[in-house]
DNA sequence: CAGCGCTACCACACCCC
DNA sequence: GGTGTGGTAGCG
């Protein structure tokens, strides 16, 4: 009996000493100016939409985190509180050993980079030299672009290096400027560096990522403009000045970008002797989980510190601590506002967006996409036709026949025929819209139909979607041969429309900046490819409906 | 019980020479 | 062999 208690006490002390060792810290008590204490919000959710729903419903101004568990296998939970709060717990480096903040899509944020290379497979490469001249290159991108004035001092170097590894973040504070969102971050950084994306690939061109070698023009002058704008739009908070690219602007950059900067120190090795570039272009994602200062990776133990040749210094002040200035400014989408934030964009546009532009496409004489062609109109009439007795119909995808003015319709839920004077069972059908004579008629993909070639009625176009025909009327016009070659580019349909503001920009597969579109137009060697391979065209009057048929089936 | 958003890579089908 | 596609392992 005696022995079991003095276990018992044992084990008692063994706690309390272990308690006064380690502490429980105390509770968050915020304390502001006003008497009512605003509320502790600290809430765990176990998936990151869950995490958003709830500071959407949320009033304060709290942010989502990542937390990793304990299972090294990159398992994360989501954390919601403010940034006051998460510090307050944060600081002592206790517990949250590895946080991350989740740069939310479409939030304003800072301009970032992930930068590292390994040690062992590049003896040679001097990692500090490295960042500052990357520092030193990016600035006077944003000059030249934006006329963004920052140096070193605006840039917060954070360290996580390693004896293998050499690791930083940098997070750009610059004044009254932000970018749209970490996806026009990542525009701008694979903008700037294209440049070096030709040194990973030795003298062939051909190894450069996909991506870029649409986004980027080989020819510097055109490509500089392109996509790149700076944006009026205002976020959700209330900005003042807007911001425009003047044409002297646009002058300077095409001077200045003749030559390409020397950029090779980004080229560094991988362990298998790869190619890389020093700058982590991964990190550009939706909702990028970034670590944070101070943080370390699960299962191991080196956290972001501020680096030795950090060179910004946040402004000192007697209610925050230093430490706490550099959490807040280490936050990428941690934007202090202004009234005259300036928010900057940088677009690319999509590959399958830039196909029907691309002067390799044999097919220039037809576009196709899906949902939402250029013709915003059009496609509302079309739905309303397919949109009846309850039954919802959609545009599955569609085709532009330039030279026949022929928008063709597939039709998805919705199967009336009127060759069967019903809905098929389990084919589809097609609306064709004819621009040239202002019509439009119904065929399908039943085998029945096809053999014997139904194509219904024609009925005419309501007046609304009519309102095409005087952009058509306008071009018609210029009656030179020019004129009449113009109106069968395949650049022109989108890009006259949106000139009119007849589609809105989500409409041309989800979005694409005007900026770009009207480059596009300019770009003298696609038009000159595209009009080349128009030269052998003779003007069919109808285009024969096997062919229509074979192009949807494709 | 429970992460997320990609990209590179592979297998496969199809087409053309 | 070239090209497109669809699925997925694995990276960040």
């Amino acid at each position: 009996m005696k022995r079991k208690w003095e276990a018992k006490l044992k084990q008692i002390e063994e706690r309390a000493s272990l308690y006064e060792r380690k502490p429980l810290s105390s509770v968050y008590r915020p304390r502001l100016s006003k008497p009512e204490e605003p509320p502790s919000i600290w809430k765990l959710f176990h998936r990151q939409s869950q995490a958003f729903n709830f500071v959407k419903s949320c009033k304060e101004d709290v942010h989502v985190f990542a937390l990793e568990c304990k299972v090294g296998d990159g398992q994360r939970i989501y954390l919601v509180t403010t940034y006051t709060e998460l510090w307050y717990y944060y600081k002592s480096r206790r517990n949250l050993l590895h946080c991350y903040e989740v740069i939310p899509e479409n939030a304003v944020c800072k301009l970032y980079f992930d930068l590292e290379f390994n040690k062992l497979a590049n003896p040679e490469a001097d990692g500090k030299k490295m960042v500052a001249l990357l520092i030193e290159h990016v600035c006077k991108a944003l000059q030249e672009f934006y006329g963004v004035n920052c140096s070193a001092e605006d840039v917060l170097n954070l360290d996580s290096s390693t004896n293998e590894k050499f690791s930083r973040h940098l997070i750009f504070q610059l004044h009254d400027v932000a970018f749209k969102d970490n996806v026009h971050v990542g525009n701008f950084v694979k903008k700037i560096l294209q440049p070096a994306f030709h040194l990973l690939a030795g003298e062939d061109d051909d190894m450069i990522p996909e991506t870029m070698d649409h986004g980027f023009s080989h020819f510097p002058g055109t490509q500089v403009k392109q996509g790149i704008s700076l944006s009026e739009t205002s976020t959700d908070k209330d900005i003042g000045e807007s911001w425009s690219l003047n044409s002297e602007k646009l002058e300077r950059l095409g001077a200045a970008k003749q030559s390409s900067p020397d950029l090779s120190f980004l080229v560094v090795k991988n362990n298998t002797g790869e190619k890389h570039l020093f700058v982590d272009l991964g990190v550009y994602t939706r909702n990028r989980n970034f670590r944070l200062y101070k943080s370390s990776k699960i299962g191991k133990y080196v956290a972001l510190e501020v680096a030795e040749d950090n060179r910004f210094r946040p402004i000192q002040s007697k209610n925050v601590s230093m430490e706490n200035q550099y959490f807040l400014s280490s936050l990428v989408s941690n934007v202090r506002f202004s009234d005259t934030l300036r928010i900057l964009t940088c677009d690319i546009p999509q590959q399958k967006r830039f196909e029907y532009f691309n002067s390799t496409n044999t097919s220039v004489e037809t576009i196709e996409g899906f949902q939402c062609s250029p013709y915003f109109e059009i496609d509302q009439f079309v739905l309303s036709l397919v949109n009846k007795n309850d039954i919802k119909g959609g545009i599955r995808r569609w085709n532009y026949f330039f030279p026949e003015e022929l928008l063709v319709y597939d039709i998805c839920k919705y199967r009336w025929c009127e060759n069967i004077g019903r809905a098929h069972k389990s084919n589809n059908i097609m609306i064709l819209v004819d621009l040239k004579n202002e019509v439009w008629y119904q065929k399908c993909h039943d085998p029945v139909c096809k053999a014997e070639n139904f194509k219904s009625n024609c009925f005419p176009l309501p007046p609304e979607v009519c309102l095409l025909s005087l952009l058509k009327e306008e071009e018609e016009f210029t009656t030179d041969e020019t004129a009449n070659k113009e109106t069968r580019n395949p650049y022109e349909a989108p890009s006259r429309a949106l000139s009119k503001g007849t589609f809105s920009d989500v409409d041309w597969d989800n979005s694409i900046d005007d900026t770009y579109f009207l480059e596009a137009t300019e770009d003298a060697e696609l038009v000159e490819a595209a009009e080349n391979s128009l030269l052998g065209y003779d003007g069919v009057d109808e285009i024969p409906d096997e062919l229509i048929i074979e192009v949807l089936q494709e």
